[in-house]
RNA sequence: CGGGGUUUAGCGCAGUUGGUAGCGCGCUACGUUCGGGACGUAGAGGUCGGGCGUUCGAGUCGCCUAACCCCGACCA
């Protein structure tokens, strides 16, 4: 018996604990050894590896080039950007020396205090540093410019309290790092790149996502102007899902980074920094999972159909995998990834369950019954009804139904977005809103201090500034000054 | 960094007033099964987080320590 397997908390009860076991029983990862770590697991990772490769094709569409920076950072290098440094000084990991050797008391190894470091290096908590002082030596002319440059890397952030996928210690993002002879043009970049964010969490992730401005308060250390996309998580919750940054010249002159530009004059370089982690995993489940398990977009999923025989003997298995062959090779032929599960130390209804966790979007099942009738049952993850249909054309089939279900998955979502969406004219109205979680779009003078009480009394903070919608102006909330318009606010991730 | 909790087989747990370690799942073998999480039989698997102490005797009592989890504060 393997009870084990479904069985999650729901979702109303605890939220987090519900998250938790959905992340380990779908076979996504799992809580390291190391603090605050986890370790993303084959099945969680073809996930990322996706998510990587599609986010990878974007960026190169816009003449973004890969490269790669150390993962260690001098300390010095930390000194220079003030702000920056504050931003991250709390929850940085050091390294302070470089070698280890035998306890004389015989009890393992301990630190040689001999081999301590002249200057310390830190774990990289993000790049801006150490790539700045790179490019300082990259640029020299304004022929040298526009770079665009990303990586994919890990980072570490040693942070107080950690949350698989959503906020590890240590996880895996892109960062892109630009220069630019020109503010507009950095400014246009940080804009394109946040629009290729919201695109591709809309397109393949099927995740509604508003795209705005961050309020000075949560705008990214060192930033002059931070782009957001903020989504929605099932428990009413905001999760910040992708930023992009426009650094003005605050990394160029701390780095003194400067071009001759074209009338032979020297001039810092304007900038951008943009990235999404590992974190979008977490939005991912978040967004889309019932208590039966994961729910995955079938453009993101590793496996978008899964076949499950059911027989008796090896006679069956050897008709039905018979039968089966071609509709794979069409299927994959198709550019569609099929699992074909015959295993036999499982049965079909383990494997129903199995693969209903780990959210495969489209499951066939076929066994005697079906191959004499010329039949197949077919189950969609996303609304957990069955069909039977008939075998052939059942590829042409699949194919429009894997597109039916990224849609339906995104109306779904964009729909609990919408009906937990609500506005608030008066302070009081905010506070007793704001407990049913959800965004309430509110007016707010666009001070820090009014930010900071809202934040204090309600812990909610103002998501975004959004691009788009409703921007009539009209009174702040808490104070009565002018309101440009209204801003999202949240409790948040 | 505050407040709580946990730590015993791969996983989830039980273990009484101290008496020398157990259950479920999983795993291995064989057999019967296979259309929504199968069952039988036989096995393998543990210096009870670590250290010190009390005791004839410690998973159990005391002190110290570590790791992890949850709730806050901080943050992507």
């Amino acid at each position: 018996m393997a009870k084990e397997l479904k069985n999650l908390t729901k979702r109303s009860e605890n939220y987090s604990q519900w998250y938790n076991e959905l992340v380990t029983k779908a076979d996504l990862a799992e809580q390291s050894a190391v603090r605050g770590c986890m370790v993303i697991k084959p099945y969680g990772y073809a996930i990322w590896e996706k998510m990587q490769q599609t986010l990878d094709a974007m960026f190169k569409k816009t003449g973004v080039k890969n490269a790669y920076f150390p993962l260690l950072i001098p300390k010095s290098f930390l000194c220079r950007e003030a702000e920056h440094v504050e931003g991250f000084a709390k929850e940085c990991a050091v390294v302070t020396h470089y070698r280890l050797k035998n306890d004389p008391d015989g009890n393992g190894v301990i630190v040689d205090p001999e081999a301590r470091l002249e200057e310390e290096l830190i774990v990289r908590p993000t790049s801006e540093t150490i790539i700045w002082g790179t490019y300082k030596n990259w640029i020299h002319s304004y022929r040298d410019l526009p770079i665009v440059c990303n990586q994919w890397a890990n980072v570490m952030r040693w942070e107080m309290r950690t949350r698989m996928f959503l906020r590890t210690a240590e996880f895996l993002w892109q960062e892109g790092h630009t220069a630019h002879a020109t503010a507009e043009e950095a400014e246009e970049r940080t804009v394109q790149m946040i629009n290729i964010y919201a695109d591709f969490a809309r397109k393949y992730m099927a995740m509604p996502v508003i795209v705005g401005v961050k309020s000075a308060n949560e705008r990214f250390a060192g930033a002059l102007n931070t782009y957001t996309i903020e989504a929605m998580m099932q428990d009413g919750k905001a999760l910040q899902s992708g930023t992009s940054h426009f650094l003005g010249q605050n990394f160029a002159k701390a780095f003194d980074v400067t071009f001759v530009n074209k009338d032979n004059q020297p001039e810092y370089v304007w900038a951008s920094s943009w990235g999404v982690s590992t974190r979008l995993m977490g939005a991912l489940i978040m967004t889309h999972s019932d208590d039966n398990g994961l729910v995955l977009p079938p453009h993101l999923a590793p496996i978008q159909v899964v076949i499950v025989p059911i027989y008796k003997n090896d006679e069956q298995l050897s008709a039905i995998s018979e039968r089966v062959k071609p509709i794979i090779a069409k299927l994959e032929e198709m550019g569609i990834s099929v699992k074909y599960d015959d295993a036999d130390n499982r049965r079909p209804g383990f494997k129903f369950a199995d693969y209903e966790v780990k959210g495969v979007p489209v499951r066939l099942a076929i066994g005697a019954r079906d191959l004499e009738n010329g039949t197949v049952e077919l189950m969609r993850r996303d609304t957990l009804e069955k069909e039977t249909l008939p075998l052939e054309g059942i590829e042409a089939h699949i194919a429009g139904l894997l597109e039916k279900i990224q849609e339906n998955i995104y109306n779904k979502a964009l729909a609990y977005r919408e009906k937990m969406t609500y506005t608030a004219d008066t302070y009081e109205e905010f506070k007793e809103k704001i407990e049913n979680g959800g965004f309430i779009l509110a007016h707010w003078d666009g001070t820090p201090e009014t930010e900071e009480k809202i934040k204090n009394e309600t812990k909610a903070t103002i998501r975004c500034i959004p691009l788009d919608g409703d921007d009539t102006p009209g009174v702040c909330m808490v104070t009565g000054k002018p309101s440009a318009r209204r801003v999202i606010f949240a409790r948040a991730y």
